[in-house]
DNA sequence: ACCCAGGTGGCCC
DNA sequence: GGGCCACATGGG
């Protein structure tokens, strides 16, 4: 079973998921921040609360204090160090890139992805969800779902970040709009089927899922990714 | 009253 | 390099 046929089936079965919602590059890069082990509802609040603020761009966060961006963002969770990471991110742009993010994302892809991880509080899956879907940069991005999901389908051993990443990146044809939606749909899966046990037994992939055919229902789904 | 969410960094060994 | 842990609100 190759990675491709199973994208193939999720989208048949889901759709098209229509990643990221969002209107500027600079709300998909506060969103992939704020959305860091959180539901997308709670960031939707908090990201409506910053429009109403009028703080969604860089320059409007790099000025505002801290305290009062604590105070927006606090739907969203973990409120304290998110308000910390997003002014990380716009500190590193305004002192490297005068705020301008089509100066960052001009950097050659490698670069690009190392600039991103030197900011704290910007770890792989977040860099990568900036490279796809705020830049359209080929990078594939890689969250808890994708190594469970995958490692239950016997389709991954390896479990590290980036081998898991460099699997699918060499399955996959090389298009932007592919790492988009299979991603997006690899957390549509995980959503519906992946959380509890008794829901495997509607997984649109069921059959060649290891948990769904001899779970064990005593036994929770393992949570660590 | 639990459990979980579109992770990350700081410790520790 | 990996195993724990804190971080925190809103929904099931």
């Amino acid at each position: 079973m190759k990675i491709h046929t199973i994208y193939k089936i999720l989208l048949n079965h889901f759709g098209k998921q229509f990643w990221w919602p969002a209107e500027t590059k600079f709300e998909i890069i506060t969103g992939a921040i704020l959305t860091q082990q959180t539901s997308w509802k709670n960031v939707e609040i908090a990201i409506r609360r910053l429009k109403i603020h009028k703080k969604l761009t860089p320059k409007a966060i790099y000025e505002i204090p801290l305290p009062e961006l604590e105070e927006i963002i606090k739907p969203s969770g973990f409120y304290k160090i998110k308000a910390r990471r997003l002014k990380n991110f716009v500190n590193f742009l305004f002192e490297n890139y005068d705020g301008d993010l089509n100066k960052l994302s001009s950097l050659d892809e490698s670069l690009l992805r190392k600039q991103l991880l030197s900011v704290n509080g910007i770890g792989k899956e977040t860099a990568d969800a900036i490279m796809l879907y705020a830049f359209d940069k080929l990078s594939f991005v890689v969250d808890g779902y994708t190594i469970r999901i995958f490692s239950r389908l016997g389709l991954i051993n390896e479990i590290g970040y980036e081998r898991v990443k460099r699997i699918f990146e060499t399955n996959l044809p090389k298009n932007v709009e592919i790492y988009k939606e299979y991603h997006a749909l690899i957390v549509e899966l995980g959503k519906n089927f992946c959380r509890k046990i008794p829901k495997c037994l509607y997984c649109p992939l069921k059959k060649r899922c290891k948990y769904a055919n001899n779970y064990d229902a005593t036994k929770k789904i393992g949570k660590k990714n």
